[in-house]
DNA sequence: TCTGGGGTCCTAGGACCC
DNA sequence: TCTGGGGTCCTAGGACCC
């Protein structure tokens, strides 16, 4: 049996307003007054902003007649990926046990740092701290004993404040809040369980997870069944990988009349910046995904899986151009606003390489792990895959037994 | 309400294999 | 000639998150 002798505690740290406080941050001309970050789109409004009812991902001419005084300022990515760096940079001061869930937000395993660091609320208004001195920015902070109470506290606290959800408060702090604060919870699951008379955390509490789950599809039935009845066994988690990297560009109405070239010069930019980023993070994929928004704002995919894990231009290229030719039909017919590009099933061990220890030439091609293993089993059968031992950069690495 | 850009996970059907 | 059950991979779509 495992005995701890501090009880679990997370913080789920949160910047407020992000993009916007940064712009506030750097131009004092804007503190205290509306300000939105974005043009066609919000992409962050201040909190003098939202007092007008302004909100992420509104259009711009609805944010306008809402908050006409408001000042719109265009994004400024890297400021708010080094303010972003900065904070993460107190976050792993504070615990190295950091789960990055965005450039804003972040989840903390404080347990057990009661003897160095204090007791959860007092690192949390530390940490709070810190961050307004060192970075210049307002965080919300949510303690709590899992990651759902710790994110759901935190978004009750906002802005600029701290809230610790105590353990014998749990259930009383969760049962009263609305579906939508429920982990996976958007707008369609809402409207579905509203259908049913389901409007807070209590109610869906009282059904079955079979029920729940014929309403919603069996995840995440099981899931709100657990949420419901505060069950989240989920930890804090370093280190998360990467499982696709995308790039999109939205054309605006007169993205229809693009020509061919126009079109090709999008997806070889896209493609190009992509694969830049791959390369940076030392990431290859196989399968390319072509996303399409069209002129009635419907949307497509399309895919295609290669042969081999790859970063390079010319193979992604290739397969999105493929795809794109594919789709012109569709893209003649119904007009084209948004395209896209995502590679994904990313390498598991990132850009691991490994060479086979077999006589056969294009085994001894470097491959991905995942493709040796189904190389090496398609070509000496399972039983060789316990013997085995690959070579590459990893040469001490052995390889995994599998279950069969 | 006239819609950006970056992601995650789940579902379901078909192909294919044993 | 007709047939079962289990598993993996690929593709496409959908919902959700920040």
């Amino acid at each position: 049996m495992f005995v701890s002798g501090t009880p679990a505690a997370i913080l789920h740290a949160d910047l407020d307003s992000f993009y916007a406080s940064v712009e506030q941050r750097d131009d004092p001309s804007l503190r205290g007054r509306p300000v939105i970050v974005g043009g066609g789109v919000v992409l962050a409004a201040s909190y003098e902003a939202k007092a007008f009812g302004v909100r992420t991902a509104m259009g711009g001419r609805q944010a306008h007649a809402l908050c006409p005084h408001a000042i719109v300022v265009p994004p400024r990515m890297s400021a708010y990926s080094a303010a972003s760096d900065a904070v993460f940079e107190v976050f792993r001061d504070t615990t190295p046990l950091v789960e990055p869930v965005s450039v804003d937000e972040a989840f903390l395993d404080v347990s057990g740092l009661g003897r160095v660091s204090g007791t959860p609320v007092q690192i949390g208004a530390r940490l709070r701290e810190r961050v307004r001195d060192e970075v210049g920015l307002p965080i919300t902070v949510g303690i709590a004993r899992t990651k759902f109470l710790a994110k759901v506290a935190s978004q009750e606290a906002k802005p600029d404040g701290l809230l610790l959800v105590p353990p014998d408060r749990e259930l009383a702090f969760l049962h009263p809040l609305p579906v939508r604060r429920l982990w996976g919870v958007g707008a369609k699951t809402a409207d579905k369980l509203r259908a049913h008379g389901i409007e807070t955390v209590a109610d869906v509490a009282e059904l079955s997870e079979t029920t729940l789950g014929s309403l919603v599809g069996g995840a995440m039935g099981r899931q709100l069944f657990a949420l419901s009845h505060n069950v989240d066994r989920r930890r804090v988690v370093t280190g998360r990988r990467r499982r696709s990297v995308g790039a999109q560009r939205a054309l605006g109405r007169s993205g229809s009349s693009l020509s061919a070239a126009e079109i090709d010069a999008v997806v070889v930019n896209l493609v190009d910046r992509i694969t830049r980023r791959m390369r940076a993070s030392d990431r290859t994929g196989r399968t390319v995904v072509l996303r399409l928004r069209f002129g009635d704002f419907t949307r497509v995919t399309r895919s295609h899986t290669m042969a081999r894990a790859t970063a390079s231009t010319e193979a992604i290229l290739a397969a999105a151009r493929r795809l794109v030719a594919d789709a012109g039909p569709l893209i003649a017919e119904r007009g084209l606003t948004l395209v896209g590009f995502a590679v994904s099933n990313i390498d598991r061990d990132g850009a691991q390489q490994l060479e086979l220890p077999f006589a056969d030439a294009d085994c001894r091609d470097s491959l991905p792990i995942d493709l040796a293993i189904d190389q090496v089993r398609g070509r000496y059968g399972t039983s060789a895959l316990t013997r085995g031992v690959l070579l590459g950069r990893d040469p001490g690495l052995e390889m995994p037994m599998l279950p069969d």
